[in-house]
DNA sequence: CTCGATCCCTGGACGC
DNA sequence: TGCGTCCAGGGATCGA
């Protein structure tokens, strides 16, 4: 499940790879995924991919203008690739056979493929360029590593809504998703079921150098393999041997020994240790309560 | 504004 | 062994 230090991961081992190869033709197999498939299969071939790196969640190749567009001044065009649950985007050589659910393939100029496989299809491609390039990446929020407390705190503590959902809203901060904010959360002992609004200062702040110090490291470890991350180069990561709260179900709390509980917030699967992540008094109660109210058999 | 529900999709886990 | 069923999960969308 590609993430913030994941996908960090693949734009790095992609700015290695393949910076400054030029994409000779574009195949495509299933296309449901992609915003405008013709789009990318006419924009593509002729570009050389000036840079990778990492937005949010997604990929944005950058892309140079084809060799003979004289005018027209298209600047900044890109591809935006985000790679859902199970997309991995890699540089392979066109003689090696094509995996299984291989939907997009690029042949670069050095002989090589650049190949994007997602057996769920749950990934986004996107050809985009100008004034749309900018107008799509102005729809997220901050990234939460070059965000600085003073924004993380606007941003976490302006909205209602549970501090897991902001974590994981696109629009506040992009980048995490379920894995990082659940591990933020555990070491800066709050519950995931917590209004972001009502977060003392002093936790805001504990949330804020968690969660950095946790991508941070995440990053060097190159991302977590769950199931089946890889990055560019085919290696799992390392992260997921410091989980200590996602996935533990069951398991002791590194800190307190308490088992670690699963419940559901934002509809997904958060995981906590209900000794050190205490529930906010009255927040579940009360919900609980009204919604029995309102029910009359 | 915020919430839950639903859908997308496939592979893996599980039960029989 | 093999089949069916359930589930995970990021994000879009819709109705409450």
């Amino acid at each position: 499940m590609p993430e913030l230090p994941e996908v960090e991961t693949v734009a790095r081992g992609l700015q290695r790879q393949i910076a400054g190869r030029r994409i000779l033709s574009v195949m495509l197999g299933k296309t449901d995924f992609i915003d405008n498939p013709e789009e990318i299969a006419r924009e593509l071939p002729g570009r050389a991919i000036r840079e990778v790196a990492r937005y949010g969640k997604f990929l944005l190749l950058r892309l140079a203008r084809k060799q003979d567009v004289v005018e027209g001044a298209e600047r900044d065009a890109a591809l935006l690739v985000h790679l859902g649950m199970t997309g991995m985007l890699s540089p392979q050589p066109a003689s090696e056979p094509h995996a299984k659910h291989t939907h997009v393939v690029a042949l670069l100029d050095d002989g090589r493929e650049l190949r994007y496989t997602d057996p769920r299809r749950f990934g986004r491609m996107a050809f985009l360029a100008g004034e749309r390039l900018k107008e799509e990446l102005r729809r997220f929020g901050a990234d939460p590593l070059e965000a600085g407390l003073e924004e993380f705190t606007a941003r976490i503590c302006g909205k209602r809504a549970r501090i897991k959902a902001l974590l994981l809203d696109q629009q506040v901060l992009r980048g995490v998703g379920n894995i990082y904010a659940d591990e933020s959360l555990w070491k800066a002992k709050i519950h995931p079921m917590r209004m972001g609004a009502k977060l003392r200062q002093e936790q805001v702040k504990k949330l804020y150098r968690a969660l950095q110090e946790i991508l941070r490291r995440a990053i060097v470890m190159r991302g977590s393999s769950i199931a089946d991350f890889l990055d560019v180069e085919g290696q799992p990561g390392e992260y997921q041997r410091h989980h200590r709260a996602y996935g533990r179900e069951g398991k002791p709390c590194f800190r307190c020994k308490t088992r670690i509980k699963r419940v559901i917030v934002a509809g997904r699967s958060s995981y906590f240790c209900p000794q050190c992540q205490r529930v906010p008094r009255g927040g579940k109660g009360r919900v609980r309560r009204k919604q029995e109210a309102g029910k009359n058999v």
